[in-house]
RNA sequence: UGCCUCAUGGUGUAAUGGUAACACAGCAGAUUCUGAAUCUGUUAUUCAAGGUUCGAAUCCUUGUGAGGCAACCA
């Protein structure tokens, strides 16, 4: 029996079922087109790999008949630069999906656009307003009062046509004209009460330069731009739900357009203890809150990227949150699985001591060197083994020490024994401390008995195990240690309207250890790489700030502690 | 104050009028040269009230709560 008899289909999501009863009945020749359109103005977050992951998701599920676009929304050029666009693509690259040829820019419209919006004037569906945007906004009414048509809306079809051409040509200045779509000034929708088209913005375009003056509003380039791309499923958040109609307007009452697409909208992703918006992501790098976008505490995909989070961590996620109406809030912990997932299967191990006691075995010879063998990955044999140096004198974690030990505590304490892992095991024989009694040094003796884990001799196996660098073949390295960014779970919400939502930031969510002690192995850890860090955490070596034998590690998320003080 | 949308364990989702299930988190145990991973078990759920029906998480009504909407932003 085949595998795919043999597992029940994945259930669908309400997107995937409408797009399956499209098929079913023949729609769009039987094609999925959907889209990817992003405004250049900003980083990429994953809330974006949602969206990413979907429309690309789609594509790929029903190829050969069916692709995804890149289309870079940009038709606000006081907003958008070149920066955003390369990174843009970069992000959607490295998540692993693959736009082909079908790139596009809704400023490749512009003329299309154009000659639209000349066409709705003609049918008297479209009339140049002279209002101020102050006017306007009076005569837009409110949610529970009606607006009024502006004294303009009036105007012939000559008048409209000449004013609109000359509004190109630039002979206004911003503000004095705007292009109104004619529907309903009373519409309960207040997005149907007579909608701006076009505006006039003498500025220049990332990509248009100089050629245009004025510049399509998102509600009117976005359907249209769509049906140009002949896009059949035109999927968004749930914020435009109220602009569907405008949509669907636009749609039917251009003549010419290719094809004609529908949108339908899901909820965007709320993640625990970070911000999600453009706009505060903005400011955090603005105000110098993080180190740029890609801040390894940042939600930005190159963020995460930096942090040592896996696109397939990503995408494993983006299908475990699923795809509804439901405006929900995902636990971070729910991330940290996904990552935790992947990163346990290509991380291969090592030791590294992050807080470190010194460890000296008084029974091991001054001079001698030996080699344990470590296994790279305790599940993957074929990741192979390395070589850990051991001298008279090691480094252990400070955690893994307990002078007045408490229950349950079974690594090392005074007169206690544990296994170092790959080697021996050892006793604690005596605790040294300075004059202000600090601990400084832990005198202890091993049991040669009992390598390659053998247990010693009469005696019951030690319950812990720890791992250990040797003090004379260690190498320093600077390990930073990521928290989550805020201390609270919304930090929007309970800021409030008026608040200020940086007054959560989590004055702990960075932490620099400057000389953390690596076993030697490590200095050659490429940037780029992903280790674990046995019993500690998973470990990005830094792909900018690492040198050639000079490794610069991220953590990327700690390991689950099942053990809980009692 | 009007309109639109949504509501299933702590969290995210499934069940498409017929036994409320899965993942995460939690807890307990087994196992372990990582207190990880793995394996097993387990706690806990249909917003409320009415109605339709042999039967309702699902359909209807009302209520409650949450989100969205009055840029020349997207």
């Amino acid at each position: 029996m085949s595998e795919a008899a043999a597992t029940p289909p994945a259930p669908l999501d309400f997107i995937r079922e409408m797009i399956a009863a499209d098929l079913a009945a023949g729609r769009n020749g039987g094609q999925v087109v959907t889209r990817f359109p992003p405004e250049p103005n900003g980083y990429l977050h994953i809330g974006h790999a949602k969206s990413i992951c979907l429309n690309f998701g789609l594509a790929q599920e029903h190829a050969p008949n069916a692709r995804c676009h890149l289309r870079f929304d940009d038709t606000n050029p006081t907003k958008e630069e070149v920066e955003y666009v390369d990174s843009i693509m970069a992000d959607v690259k490295w998540l692993g999906f693959d736009w082909g040829t079908h790139l596009f820019y809704a400023s490749d419209y512009f003329e299309k656009l154009y000659q639209f919006a000349e066409q709705l004037i003609t049918k008297g569906l479209a009339y140049v307003d002279d209002q101020t945007q102050e006017e306007m906004r009076l005569n837009r009414g409110t949610l529970t009062t009606p607006g009024k048509r502006s004294v303009y809306a009036d105007r012939s079809v000559a008048e409209n046509l000449d004013l609109f051409r000359r509004m190109r040509k630039g002979e206004f200045k911003e503000g004095e004209k705007v292009l109104r779509a004619k529907i309903d000034m009373a519409s309960e929708n207040m997005h149907l009460r007579d909608p701006a088209l076009y505006r006039i913005l003498h500025a220049h375009h990332h990509r248009t330069g100089n050629a245009w003056c004025i510049y399509p509003m998102y509600d009117y380039a976005h359907p249209l731009s769509d049906a140009l791309e002949s896009i059949t499923h035109s999927l968004c958040t749930l914020e435009f739900e109220i602009h569907r109609p405008l949509y669907e307007w636009l749609i039917s009452n251009v003549d010419g357009l290719p094809g004609s697409p529908y949108q339908r909208e899901f909820a965007r992703l709320n993640l625990t203890y970070t911000v999600m918006s453009k706009r505060k992501l903005l400011r955090l790098v603005k105000e110098d809150l993080v180190n740029g976008w890609d801040d390894p505490r940042m939600p930005t995909i190159s963020g995460l990227r930096r942090r040592g989070i896996t696109a397939a961590a990503i995408r494993s996620f983006c299908k475990t949150i699923g795809l509804t109406k439901f405006n929900s809030l995902t636990e971070i912990a729910l991330l940290e699985h996904a990552i935790r997932e992947d990163l346990n299967k290509i991380s291969h191990r090592a030791y590294g001591v992050l807080r470190p006691i010194k460890v000296v075995l008084t029974n091991y010879l001054e001079d001698q060197v030996e080699h344990f063998e470590a296994a790279n990955h305790p599940e993957d044999p074929t990741a192979g083994s390395r070589q850990v140096p051991l001298c008279r004198e090691l480094y252990i974690e400070s955690d893994d020490f307990m002078e007045f030990p408490s229950d349950g505590f079974h690594r090392l304490k005074p007169g206690g024994e544990v296994r170092l892992k790959f080697a021996f095991c050892i006793i604690c024989q005596e605790v040294i401390k300075d004059d202000a009694g600090n601990i400084v040094e832990l005198r202890c003796t091993y049991d040669d008995t009992t390598r390659h884990g053998k247990k010693p001799e009469g005696r019951t196996k030690p319950k812990g195990i720890i791992h250990w660098v040797s003090a004379r073949h260690a190498i320093d390295a600077p390990v930073r240690l990521y928290d989550r960014l805020f201390t609270v779970e919304t930090p929007d919400a309970d800021a409030g309207e008026d608040g200020d939502f940086t007054q959560f930031l989590n004055v702990a969510s960075l932490e620099i250890i400057p000389n953390a002690k690596l076993e030697p192995s490590l200095k050659d850890a490429a940037p780029g790489t992903h280790w674990q860090f046995e019993r500690v955490a998973y470990f990005y070596a830094d792909p900018i700030d690492s040198k050639p034998d000079a490794p610069v590690f991220n953590r990327t998320v700690t390991l689950k502690d099942g053990w809980v003080k009692k």
